[in-house]
DNA sequence: CCCCTTTTTTGTCCTGGACAAAACAAGACT
DNA sequence: AGTCTTGTTTTGTCCAGGACAAAAAAGGGG
């Protein structure tokens, strides 16, 4: 009979990789080599982490996210870590993160959130929410909880709230299925199910025909669903974190894969910088220019 | 210079692991103890496993789901899985998924499928569209699968677009604000977000006030949320291939971290069988006895 | 039939070594 | 300055095979 994993306060390794999306492999080779988790035994021998060893965690992925090495985050103390991330936040100030918007996200508060993104689907129509409130409130999110601000479920019910407004905002949308037909995922590897949503968002703003087929789909598949849809645009989203040459090889294949005359869209902050001289993929460098590149699409192919 | 693994035709172990669900251990284990699945390796020793394999995989995974147990599995030939298969779906008739329909998935075809649900919708409301056509269609789409009339994309299509009609629907609908307030989640083990959205809008539709956090919430955090958004029932999701145990012993710890005043419910097709009787929890059978515990709550609190 | 205990099956964790893949650094070329 | 090599360091993933925890099935009273 030994200790229960359901408790609050002490995390097995399997909990550990759901929470913090390190891999069980890599949390044993950083204890053998930094010294860093060191958690304590059960009876049986098995690793328990505590609550403490779980946020640091969380805050060195997070770390690593925005290009941090593993191995100093991992020798550095606790107080070591907040210093970095100070020198981190120094550069970027959260202006639209305040008041009414913080508050209402921290008391999960659905009317307050909803009302915000009501008034500015006003002011500034369906692509400006998009490109001046959410894309922007995203990253102040994540800044936001870096520094302690807001916490784990907030951040939960802040992206399932804006999910839910902007899906909804897209289902009352007037559908006028012109060209282009794009169809719309990430890689296998990718989870990032907003950042899709906000291109689904602005391509649908733009007339376009557009087909989601959520994020995680296999390269296979999205040959199969490319050619069995007709799509003419295969539109990819890769976030900041993801592997560079992962997303280089995987787009390579798949260019090769679809017929040339399917063009291949990739976006997202990860592809922003990196993937720029590949031959037959179009980057999108900014949510905004989702548009243009609809556009341009239309002229090439305005003579039939 | 190993053999690369971004190809469409052989898979790392750690990409099976992504496509199947099934973890790196088990393969390994299975491996070892059963003979299957039995991949080649590359010339540093890696196993990578053909496409087959990882169909084969796939399926013996979703008949576990319904509670077959490995070991036959394991050994059972392609053959022998096929009449499995058959003795599996010999009870049920998929009436639904056929016709427009099952044609509108297979050649994802955005508007055909929105048709289907706008009708549901007008002949028998928001609650008829989510019991009579969504809950039953999500047995079927399964069922199919298994006999491989629809592929995967079909599948991540179907779930994509009936989560965009749910969500679109439920963000025109009227937010009447009544009494209960009902904090929405799952546990952390538990990824299905479309049961959670029936639930969600089975609730909207009955007036409720609802907060939906999404699925994979922490329960130290869910014990968090409801205090901090003042829920009065705190409502978990779970899938049929949910561990049973496992299940009962989180509910048990968050009925105890919650204040008795905070209602407990628990629904879903884990939980229909097996949770009868645990103290303080209320049982929610089916999608649609959701209408019903929330008259009866409303019965319960009516002398404020 | 239900509840409890024992046995069997099955999945997860362990160690420590090896090495693939990514990131970085330094030099060479345009 | 940028960008393409090529070498070096860091870092993550994989492997084998043993151990054992957890889940399921089987057995045995009440």
């Amino acid at each position: 009979m030994s200790a229960h994993a359901s408790g609050l306060s002490l995390l097995t390794i399997s909990a550990v990789e759901r929470e913090t999306g390190l891999l069980k492999d890599t949390l044993r080779v950083w204890e053998r080599r930094y010294g860093f988790p060191k958690p304590i035994r059960d009876d049986a021998g098995e690793r328990l982490y505590s609550l403490e060893d779980v946020s640091k965690l969380r805050l060195i992925r997070r770390l690593m996210d925005q290009g941090w090495r593993p191995g100093k985050l991992l020798a550095a103390s606790a107080a070591e870590l907040q210093l970095i991330i100070e020198a981190e936040q120094a550069s970027r100030v959260p202006a639209l993160l305040a008041g009414e918007l913080l508050d209402a996200i921290r008391s999960h508060d659905v009317e307050a959130l909803r009302r915000v993104f009501q008034q500015t689907l006003l002011e500034k129509g369906l692509q400006g929410l998009v490109t001046d409130l959410v894309a922007p409130l995203n990253v102040d999110i994540g800044e936001a909880w870096l520094r302690g601000d807001i916490g784990v479920p907030d951040e939960h019910f802040y992206t399932e709230q804006t999910q839910s407004f902007l899906r909804g905002t897209l289902a009352s949308y007037a559908r006028t299925g012109k060209p282009p037909r794009v169809l719309l995922t990430t890689l296998p590897e990718e989870e990032h199910a907003l950042g899709l949503l906000m291109v689904e968002v602005m391509l649908t703003a733009e007339g376009a025909q557009c087909c989601s087929l959520g994020p995680r789909m296999p390269l296979a598949d999205i040959r199969t669903s490319a050619l069995t849809a007709g799509a003419d645009v295969v539109a990819l989203s890769f976030s900041s974190a993801f592997p560079v040459r992962q997303a280089i090889a995987g787009i390579r294949t798949l260019r090769e894969a679809l017929p040339p005359t399917v063009e291949l869209w990739v976006g997202g902050a990860g592809a922003r910088d990196k993937l720029r001289n590949e031959t037959g993929v179009q980057v999108i460098r900014g949510i905004g220019d989702v548009g243009a590149a609809v556009c341009a699409w239309r002229e090439a192919h305005a003579g039939h």
